[in-house]
DNA sequence: TGACGGCCTGAACACTGTTCCGTATGATAA
DNA sequence: TTATCATACGGAACAGTGTTCAGGCCGTCA
């Protein structure tokens, strides 16, 4: 046989291409910008062929972006389960959150920053849509905090309530500066992200 | 004469009948859900007529938001300049700028959470684009601080690094409940939001 | 009455995501 | 070898979108 073998080799690897062209031209030029016909072009293939494939454009960036946020999971983790302080994985783990939205900003941009109701009928396939990436990111930053609780540096009570907290703080400084990057008068882009882990990891101390 | 006078009332009545239109479509649905044609429809006129009264799309929401956010600034400078202890005006003006994009979430997202490139070449006669609309509103904000900075209670150092800092972080919540109303599970609401004042306040004061 | 000028429209352009139907290819069965 | 059949794919079309532009209507003024 190995003839079907063959067919799935090739279909998967028409599938990779597909979202590597799209990949291309999503983190340049950003999810509106991206349309079926360029990425076909790209690929020298009919746009109605990437249906075969994907549901629609969509589940198409879902799957560009589960990929990135997997990485950004893994990295959350291996802060979460090093030998550092407890002090030092969470604000570890909040500077890296940060730095990967700000070196993937079309990633995070359509993850977190458009309405859920856009993505209203995203096959469910992909596990309750595009926020469940960023939701499991969310699960391991809870983790470094869960940490924090029981270093007596730190005075948590409520950890779910606090670990949301500070992810919409995290969430804040590299939405905004993905939004605004030049339009807005900035201080400098570092002191503006240290003075915040400064100011919540103080807030968060005993 | 008159006749002049009566053609320009006319002209701001129709202007008036579009904003409202498509104010009324906005508010509802949200930017993307707004076509001219339904605007044209809601009116009566046709789409082409609305690009005599507005350079382009982006113009006219430019202009629905700008009222909106004259109302915020308005309501920030009413409590800066209030009797309250600074405490109390900082955190008046943190909870009044959250209450008002949770009140008006499309007027908040098409200010803040649409990159600024998109905007691009919006007419610049709307005074350098949809944000210089928040960015008074964070003008506001900073001046609630600057109050902060005089009073001993606190300990503030730059602060034009703070503003900026406070307002990424209230700006975090704002747009992730705006987001993401229903898919995260969020703690219940008023608790999360009080919280972060909590914690912002405190990691400001001496 | 005729000309001017402002207001408005219909049609078109260049896009978008998506669907559907016909076709061609190539592997399998007779 | 021939016939069958599923699968892969492409072209055209549909229903939208923002935007532009030539032309027509109509009131005002000379």
């Amino acid at each position: 046989m190995g003839v079907t073998e063959r067919r799935a080799r090739e279909k998967e690897e028409l599938r990779s291409r597909i979202i590597e062209a799209a990949t291309e031209l999503f983190v340049h030029e950003g999810y509106t910008s991206v349309s079926m016909r360029r990425i076909a072009e790209k690929i020298e293939y009919s746009p109605s062929t990437i249906y075969l494939y994907f549901k629609d454009k969509a589940d198409l960036v879902t799957h560009i972006c589960a990929e990135t946020f997997r990485k950004l999971t893994a990295a959350l983790d291996a802060i979460v389960s090093s030998g550092e302080s407890a002090s030092n994985k969470l604000r570890s783990c909040l500077r890296a959150y940060i730095d990967f939205g700000l070196q993937n900003p079309n990633h995070y941009y359509v993850t977190f920053c458009v309405p859920e109701y856009q993505w209203k009928d995203v096959s469910p396939e992909t596990e309750g849509g595009i926020y469940q990436l960023g939701i499991q990111a969310f699960q391991s930053l809870r983790d470094g905090l869960t940490a924090c609780q029981r270093s007596p540096e730190f005075r948590i009570e409520d950890v779910e309530t606090t670990a949301q907290m500070v992810w919409t703080m995290i969430h804040g400084v590299t939405s905004l500066l993905i939004t605004l990057p030049t339009q807005f008068p900035w201080v400098e882009r570092e002191r503006l992200i240290e003075t915040s882990l400064d100011h919540i990891l103080r807030s968060l101390r005993a």
